[in-house]
DNA sequence: ATATGAATACTTGTATACAAGTATGCAAGC
DNA sequence: GCTTGCATACTTGTATACAAGTATTCATAT
């Protein structure tokens, strides 16, 4: 497991939950490794408490699956969980998207407008790992300008099961035209033209849809069934 | 507080979470009461670290506020919390229910026949305590016969900001015509026709939002601003 | 060779101990 | 009366101990 360091004045759970976040997502923990309190405890250099605490966090979103008394498993890829997630944020996107047209002004358009430029930069540059970050940070973005954040705080361990069937997208098929969707959603913002953003939405998830049967030929043992 | 024993086979997290939510929603632990681990487990007759992971799942959807080494709080009714559990059960209920339109049959229909047979039986007979749980359930089963049970979960904790002011909602204004909404998008969904469906959960959810300004009125030490 | 069973080394769930920060009350001093 | 400061009794965060269940391994008996 990749271990970054512990930030100041961040708690020990949420030091934990941000380590199994990031690595979950990132693929290097695999779908279907256990999971230890004990040894996660040990590697992290914190007690079992807050591992278990994180864990907990993780596992009601059915992201690491718990079986008392016999171990903690990072959950395998289970279509129905991609699926329903994928649901979600459509529904939540395009409904925080159409409320952001035309509304949002001032600092908080500059720091959309701020980041699209720099996907647009290092799309350009190649320099790719940047752009899911950029990614997360320009829907967020949105869903903050329009007081919807603790929606997005309560979707996100949920995405948890998106999120990582989109990385593995990335890792076999390579496409970026997301930083094009992102474009055109924000120019739409802008204009308000709300029919146009929704179907941009609406065309922009459907993009991870597709990628679900490649995946799987080629990763079969990361899925449920 | 209101304490149900413990169920057999519920860990004693569940029941601290059970008995927390259960109290919450019925305003039984009222706006801003402080929440003492230690107290609450000593009642419950378990141990701090349960009754402390099940604050946490709460505090997750600022159902309760932590402030580290000063003490846990149940939140106040904030107006923009409200709001936002209502937002998204607006649009999650209306896309859920479009996706039910023509398509719920068999016993998964049956359940839901009965449950809105079984809040009229109990409205004509004046027996309305049990037709919260019934309303709550009527959702529910909606959103399993459509595969969106995680949804459900999810936003379980969320929903209830929602819940709390509908229950004060009941206690001042006693209004049922939800009953009836019920029904009517039950028929919506048995025919298939979503235009309607979609209008009544509109309305049905928009209920709730006027309800505000007169709790407020009367309860004003409930409110956080 | 195969089946049986006990020892063992795990697992999570729960309880308790300790650490560190905060609010409160009260007494002392002015 | 008012302020200061310390003792005290809280709070949550973290670490550790104990309980109970499970899978495995390996020796023994058939």
């Amino acid at each position: 497991m990749r271990l970054s360091g512990k930030l100041r004045k961040e708690s020990a759970r949420d030091y934990a939950l941000r380590v199994l976040k990031e690595n979950i997502i990132s693929l290097e923990l695999k779908p279907g490794t256990p999971i230890s309190e004990n040894e996660l405890a040990a590697e992290l250099g914190i007690s079992r408490t807050p591992v278990r605490e994180a864990i907990i966090d993780l596992a009601r979103a059915n992201v690491i699956e718990t079986y008392p008394q016999k171990g903690s498993f990072i959950s395998k890829i289970d279509p129905k969980m991609v699926e329903e997630a994928r649901f979600l944020r459509q529904i939540t996107d395009t409904a925080v998207t159409l409320e952001a047209c035309g509304t949002i002004e001032g600092e908080r358009l500059r720091e959309i407008e701020e980041n699209v430029a720099l996907q647009e930069f290092y799309l350009d540059k190649g320099m790719t790992d940047r752009i899911f970050e950029l990614d997360n940070r320009f829907h967020k973005l949105i869903y903050i300008a329009v007081g919807k954040e603790l929606i997005h705080e309560i979707h996100s361990t949920l995405m948890i099961h998106f999120d990582r069937v989109r990385n593995i997208s990335v890792e076999t098929v390579k496409d970026f035209k997301v930083v094009n969707d992102h474009r055109a959603i924000l120019e739409a913002i802008k204009a308000g033209d709300k029919e146009k953003a929704a179907e941009l939405v609406d065309k922009h998830l459907h993009r991870y849809k597709f990628d679900e049967a490649v995946i799987r030929s080629q990763r079969p043992e990361y899925f449920k069934q």
